[in-house]
DNA sequence: CGACGCCTTGAACGATGTCAACGTGCGTGG
DNA sequence: CCACGCACGTTGACATCGTTCAAGGCGTCG
């Protein structure tokens, strides 16, 4: 039976990886179940707590991490602690700048995050071993700049208002890549001052940015994280598209 | 002679690769001169002028070009007209978004730009044979990713003030990347508007904002174009560090 | 010389930031 | 169970920075 041979095949691959989405839309789906086996000696499981810090900007890190789930935001800070957020990532995004001692972003749980870990080098030795690995992070680190691009016309050019629309068009997005409907529920992944970080601007900006949006009828709003979007096209139009 | 079997070996690269910087740090280092001449064979040189427009934001395209010298800026642009350039891009960069049609952004020169010109389908075999090349193209992608992420930090959180000097010095490091000195005379490979659209500002500001540098002795100001900057220090501190 | 492109400067306005008060939900300890 | 404190968010009054609109300067080219 079918059925049979699948379950003998998936017995090829590491009980930790079976479920996890990397495999499939993520960087593991690079490799052969034997190359995931061995990797997966390597590898460690861990969960966080919202706010831990996984990476910090000016240290250098010993391991790099897939997202397998939750909501992970990596942000700058000055040394007057002004702080930009400059990227969320979601499962099953790779976590980690290849070929390079230093960070440069801090990364900090933004939701409660699984992340499945590895130590450096061994994932330094394997990107140098299989193209097809190497390949997957280009793509990721393609779609990552298309994305920070997507932002800098965001935080250069909008206003406020669209600024606010546009962060509620893409948890929307990222929550349900796949919606076909006009209207969504959704929770968002962090707190005022967190949205305001990611936009540019203040908690106090956002919040005023909130409340007229519900006012004029194109959110509603359950509870402080839970939102109602009862037409995305006209969120869409808020956010300046 | 050793001189002699250099000239040797470099006969065999491509007369029109020998004196581009692209075959040093750029993509083109990935390959051997066989490979080079593959490729050359395939290549166009193109001049162009300032304002030219090598790829459309919503076009697909069917060429990617490396940089041999010049400046190209990369912009987005909303419904409305409003725009903000996303990143500037110098000799010798790769330019092109590969695995997919769309571009996303558009490029246009800003100053008077060389490039050499391969189509799509050449490079992207060469990439999937060759796993050197595909690794320089990861590296270029993530120090853009690296300075997108910087601009951002510039675009949400920084003044009017610290946003030109922040420009000012991207110029500066860029024209003359291992400088020892404090001072430095450059030009500027973009009009005020330009510099406005990429920092998110008014044509205005920035106008203001740099004669207020110059009343305060950070720069002077030989024309229009070219400025002279007596500390990279104190421009630096004015940039937020 | 005049027209044009590019830039600077000034004055008034408006969007967003700042500062402070208040509201709301939640856990903790009396 | 209530009272309290605390974290988080909202709202208001006012200040500030950057934009807008308008005028004028400067160099270049016909």
């Amino acid at each position: 039976m079918d059925m049979q041979r699948k379950d003998v095949h998936n017995s090829d691959t590491p009980v930790l990886c079976r479920a996890c989405e990397s495999r499939h839309r993520g960087v593991c789906g690079a490799l052969l179940p034997e190359q995931l086996l061995q990797l997966s000696k390597h590898s460690s499981r861990r969960e966080l707590e919202p706010g831990t810090e996984l990476i910090g900007e000016s240290t250098t890190t010993t391991s790099y991490s897939n997202i397998i789930s939750g909501v992970v935001k990596l942000s700058k800070m000055m040394a007057d602690g002004r702080q930009q957020i400059v990227g969320l990532q979601f499962a099953p995004d790779f976590l980690g700048r290849p070929f390079r001692a230093e960070n440069g972003v801090s990364a900090e749980a933004a939701t409660g995050v699984k992340v499945c870990s590895f130590p450096k080098h061994v994932i330094e030795r394997f990107i140098g071993d299989m193209p097809e690995l190497e390949h997957k992070l280009l793509e990721q680190t393609l779609a990552e700049l298309d994305e920070a691009r997507d932002w800098m016309l965001t935080l250069g050019r909008k206003t406020a208002g669209e600024k606010v629309a546009s962060f509620l068009l893409l948890i929307a997005t990222h929550a349900f890549p796949d919606n076909e409907e006009d209207s969504v529920t959704f929770e968002l992944p962090m707190s005022r001052v967190d949205i305001a970080d990611f936009l540019g601007l203040t908690m106090e900006t956002v919040s005023r940015q909130l409340t007229k949006m519900r006012k004029d009828g194109v959110i509603h709003i359950v509870n402080n994280r839970q939102v109602e979007v009862p037409d995305l096209g006209r969120l869409s139009e808020r956010a300046g598209f």
